[in-house]
DNA sequence: CGGGCAATTGAAATACATCAAGGCGTGTGG
DNA sequence: CCACACGCCTTGATGTATTTCAATTGCCCG
């Protein structure tokens, strides 16, 4: 696992890579450039579907939008706090399969994906486990592992993963007496919450066929947010267990169920890519919003 | 239903009742006596079993740990704030199977139970529903909805309910720059995300028995912290329904169970009181910790 | 006293799990 | 380059947990 230490997060900084689909990526020294203007325009052209550039990451990440933006529009209250250069992350890059967090560490780092899918889980020492939530770029490791080292999560990545490490105490320095980032924070708190609520409903009183649409329409809204071009297409490396994990079923019953849905048209799945092919009828079986 | 409006939350304020069981209770007009030291001493003994003083509830109770010991303590840094002094509440009283808080409502109050049980719920059009906890006195209604006001979910009494309702407006203005305060409050939303996680897993991975022993067990400790007597005999108001639509089963599944474990002498229910009669072998059954 | 909610119980249906076998792709070591 | 192992997916047969349906009882409350 390679680890670069750098400063800041300037809105440049993000051109070290937010993309969806997760290419063989190495890792790149932005410390000492971190400041220096790169426009987006500057970088390869490689917008295609499902291809997230820097831009549309960054709006979407909260980081960025916690941490950056929220910074040039604080403006408001006048000081330019010296927390605000100092913070620092340090970049890693970690193979599939590979855990970014342990369920009993206590970390004093808070982790944001920044390429690659990974996902947020808990255990029962027997091996069952339940996936809560897939993290794509842009997402923080569990919104209230910011301020407060929250576990008896797994946070394993899925395909491979680049993430930054921000230290807790940096944050936490740099929120508190912060009115407007404090509440975009609870902003986050609340979506995590009604998500898991939601997803207690979905696992509590919905069946099989049900789960598993409303996942994929899920997945399918979560990657949408992270791209320019509307797709019904979309990058897709979940394993059938992943998909059995996440909605309490069995892979054996997830294949079946999978292949009715393949069968009946409404979605196609091969070589690690997703389509869904009868939106309407997906959503009818989803029993969507 | 009734409505008193009172200023701030003194200690002896809480003598207007949090107690566990649900006797027919009687609003108070506490509004003009509130700053006269009532010591509990002075209160009609009633301390038996499974009867909360306001002592103990308060001790437990987020609302009287962050709004008034909090209060207190955080004299450290100086200020005596006017805000502190016009913290307002309204007292309620409402019978069981009432509505707190609607689904679609977007209030701008915090309710905070007082005594009494109520539920918290998420539910689909076609009537499906998960209970995503019960609230007993002390529990603020959602802590996420001190902050913002989240919506979706239903609050219903299940005995009659006392609570208080403060306007969230107001904590607002007290817990922004109170960094003793925001970490209480962070530490009250990492215990409800951990529990809404545990209860994912629970629906997701655990068979019918495991959920119902789990719940009872729960629950068991839950009143346990709100009572000075330890005893394995508790009010248990709630019918085999709210059981099922916790444990994401149905009510005649849960009454089959339920009677499985009585005729193991694992537990007993009879008139709204719940008995654990063998811990032990109860606590395998749930697999529990 | 009657009506409605709550709980119990049994029989039948069904949704999902478990078990088992085979195919397919992929990496790996000979 | 091939043989092989291994993980992943599929499919069918079988088992089981849970639901659904239905009938009965008790109980509380008006």
């Amino acid at each position: 696992m390679t680890s670069t230490v750098i400063k800041a997060l300037p809105k440049s900084a993000s051109a070290a890579g937010f993309n969806v689909s997760a290419p063989a990526m190495e890792m790149r020294s932005i410390g000492s450039q971190a400041l220096a203007p790169v426009r987006p325009a500057q970088l390869p052209q490689l917008v295609a579907a499902n291809t997230m550039t820097c831009d549309v990451a960054c709006t979407i990440c909260p980081a960025f939008n916690l941490l950056c933006c929220g910074m040039k529009e604080g403006d408001a209250d006048g000081e330019g706090r010296p927390a605000t250069q100092s913070l620092s992350a340090t970049v890693h890059t970690i193979p599939a399969r590979r855990l970014i967090l342990h369920p009993k560490e206590w970390s004093d780092f808070v982790p944001i994906i920044c390429s690659g899918w990974a996902m947020s889980s808990v255990a029962l020492p027997d091996g069952r486990r339940q996936i809560i939530s897939f993290l794509l770029p842009g997402d923080i490791v569990s919104a209230g592992s910011l301020l407060a080292p929250m576990s008896g999560h797994t946070v394993e990545a899925i395909t491979e993963v680049t993430y930054r490490k921000f230290k807790r105490e940096e944050i936490k320095g740099l929120m508190f007496g912060r009115a407007d980032l404090l509440e975009k924070l609870f902003g986050l708190w609340n979506e995590a919450k009604a998500r898991a609520d939601q997803l207690a409903l979905d696992l509590g009183r919905r069946r099989a066929d049900e789960r598993i649409a409303r996942l994929i329409l899920r997945l399918s809204e979560k990657v949408a947010k992270r791209t320019t071009v509307r797709s019904q297409t979309f990058d897709f490396p979940l394993r059938q267990r992943h998909i059995a994990d996440a909605t309490g079923l069995t892979p054996v019953h997830v294949s079946k169920v999978l292949g009715e849905l393949q069968r009946a048209g409404l979605v196609e799945i091969n070589s690690r890519s997703l389509t869904i092919k009868n939106a309407t009828e997906l959503q009818r079986v989803a029993d969507w919003r």
